[in-house]
DNA sequence: CTGTTCGTCAGTGTATACAAGTCGCCCTTG
DNA sequence: CAAGGGCGACTTGTATACACTGACGAACAG
């Protein structure tokens, strides 16, 4: 049995069943059966009570009132509502920081990230999307825990774990769409910003430029709804949006 | 088999197990293990599991990376915290309603609810403590889903779920402090601001004037844990805070 | 034709036996 | 004495049989 796979069948049950959610194969408002779960996985329905109840936890399902579960349903409001929650909890773990004071260490990784980031852009509009994808998730996971609370950082994760309201959801596997790779630009500035603020020990501005920059993925939501919804089925974590 | 037990035992496993672990029997930091779990309350393993699972969903347990659960263990930090979040989302839950407006008849239900409240003020510093903090559960209730988005409606509730952070955690059964009883008409105050603010689209004062509005809790908090720690033992969902 | 009742069945709830993994301890060996 | 390996107990993972419940439909009575 290969190494990489899940040590037990309720892991590997769980990250099946999410990739089937995210994708659309299992489409929102379906019920979900125990036992033609059990049976297309292969699996008896013990582990696959032990998946649904994860993905019900982490918000992809929601539990029937008598038992069972049911794919949740997300359209375009949610999406919305999703990216302003996380700018409101960003901004506010941003805000935390700044009042309470960050740890040296997080700061100084903070600005390394920042600096790492700022290497990502090349001549004219070139940028290493790969790169800035996953500093940028850096660079948010870092924000979450600066404050030194747990629970706030794990809040904030929490908030950003839905596949549409992740901060680098769209940022463009291979986009081409010249408007969004300069808005990159711009966000990095609100990185640069953000940190500016929490150092300057400024809470307000650290909190609503926080919520700013999540403003720049319901920006670029907005525009793949009303200019370009055929993207929509392409962009993974997009799929599952019910249209 | 009484009607008014929850129907499975899976149900009652987790009131059980809630119960044992807010009235701190079961501390913070405890690992539970499913076998003698499951002979505590005479059943078998499964349900045990499926309450374990929940518990861990509702945040009151935390799941060990190979497997296993341990209770959570809370201090004083994060009853702050908590409760700062919670301040956070009910703001962002009335900043909301004020933006995108408000139905009628969610305003209207808000205005009676605010007014029932007035009428449990007596003479002087008389309170009508349990229909206070039943109307005031109402209000917070109220003011979640008034924005009218399922999504934000349910995360400010889960904001509310732990047994400190809900709005009415402190409102004293038998508490015999003038000055907690007089917190009650300042509170009060609030509440007919944030529906004021919302009524006249003042999304940043109704936002505001929330999340100040948590802040009588925290207040209270402080109060209970420099003044009088003896407190905590007894005022529910504070026993389990480790100290 | 409509209402009610009973049966069937699909689906989850529960118990339990067995498998497999993890961790600590002890023994062995260098 | 230290380090490494292996053994064993303890705990969770998994399969499965059976119980229970709720929903739907058919049949019968009013």
């Amino acid at each position: 049995m290969k190494v990489s796979e899940a040590a037990t069948h309720g892991r590997r049950a769980v990250i099946e069943l999410r990739e089937k959610i995210v994708s659309g194969e299992l489409p929102g408002g379906m019920r979900l059966f125990e036992v033609s779960l059990a049976e297309t996985l292969e699996i008896s329905r013990t582990p696959v009570r032990e998946a649904l109840s994860r993905l019900a936890e982490e918000g992809l399902l929601d539990r029937l009132p008598n038992g069972g579960f049911v794919v949740r349903r997300f359209g375009y409001e949610d999406v919305i509502d999703s990216i302003e929650l996380r700018g409101v909890m960003e901004g506010t773990a941003a805000r935390l920081a700044a009042e309470r004071g960050a740890s040296p260490e997080g700061l100084a990784r903070l600005h390394e990230i920042v600096e790492k980031i700022d290497a990502c852009f090349g001549e004219g509009d070139a940028v290493d999307f790969d790169a800035y994808s996953d500093l940028n998730e850096d660079f948010h996971r870092e924000l979450a825990g600066l404050c030194g609370s747990e629970m706030i950082r794990r809040e904030v994760e929490r908030a950003s774990a839905l596949p549409f309201a992740s901060p680098s959801a769209f940022l463009p596997n291979r986009m081409e769409i010249a408007a969004f790779r300069r808005s990159l630009r711009s966000a990095q500035e609100q990185h640069k910003a953000i940190v500016n603020a929490i150092v300057g020990r400024e809470g307000a501005r650290a909190e609503f430029v926080a919520r700013e920059h999540a403003r720049t993925a319901r920006h670029n939501i907005e525009y793949i709804f009303n200019k370009d919804p055929d993207l929509l089925a392409k962009i993974p974590g997009l799929a599952l949006i019910h249209r």
